[in-house]
DNA sequence: CCGGATCCCGTATGATACTG
DNA sequence: CAGTATCATACGGGATCCGG
């Protein structure tokens, strides 16, 4: 087992749990998955492409992941409206890591699901 | 970039997504990642290991993990009571993956944090 | 010493209506 | 079309007390 040492892991302030906790929030990472699939996509494409989001989520999970640099924001001036979204650099280099974390999701969690459902016959 | 296909992923009740929203609690993620520097620990080297964790969030914490079979509890029934806790090889598979987004986190944390900065000036 | 039970609060999330 | 504004709510998480 890889026991790398970080430094500072248990220190609050420490910026990598800073940076795992806000990609680990409820949208972030299908909006990143989402985006992956094409390479820039308007704002109502994201919303029919997650049915469950709402509104006022994607806007503040686009503005966010705009914040950290992870997608791209492109505003045409034109009316009505368009605005387009498209993965960074940054976020085209994290995706493989999150990639290999759904990999290992889709090969483990059939037996998951099976262990939690032992635990509440218990 | 890798465009596998994850089926079902825009499903609420995917269970992939169900996994990684398990995973990506406030505390779960640095709990294991605790548990891979010493084989087994007591409850009280964890609440030690981790300063800023509250008592009930580490217990509720290690239950979630050991109904997903990430944590094995072993209880003495001694008096005063001792319970260790140590990974599963369930979660010794799953480490790697995370320590590649934390390896990732730590290249990029500076970038995405200075990032931050200059969208606060706007 | 371990950790369960209870109470409470703030933030994240959601529903709905409105606007440039 | 792409949001904002407002109001409502659920849940995570902390403080504290209690019990085996």
């Amino acid at each position: 087992m890889d026991r790398t040492m970080i430094l500072d892991a248990y220190d609050p302030q420490c910026p990598i749990r800073n940076i795992l906790a806000r990609m680990s929030d409820k949208w972030s990472l299908l909006v990143i998955y989402t985006l992956t699939q094409t390479d820039k996509m308007r704002f109502r494409d994201l919303r029919h492409a997650i049915p469950d989001i709402s509104q006022k989520m994607l806007t503040v999970t686009l503005r966010t992941l705009e914040e950290d640099g992870f997608v791209k924001r492109t505003i045409y001036p034109e009316v009505p409206p368009r605005v387009e979204y498209a993965l960074t650099e940054r976020a085209v280099s994290l995706f493989p890591h999150i990639n290999s974390l759904i990999i290992w999701a889709k090969e483990n969690m059939d037996n998951i699901i099976s262990d939690r459902k032992k635990d509440k016959i218990k």
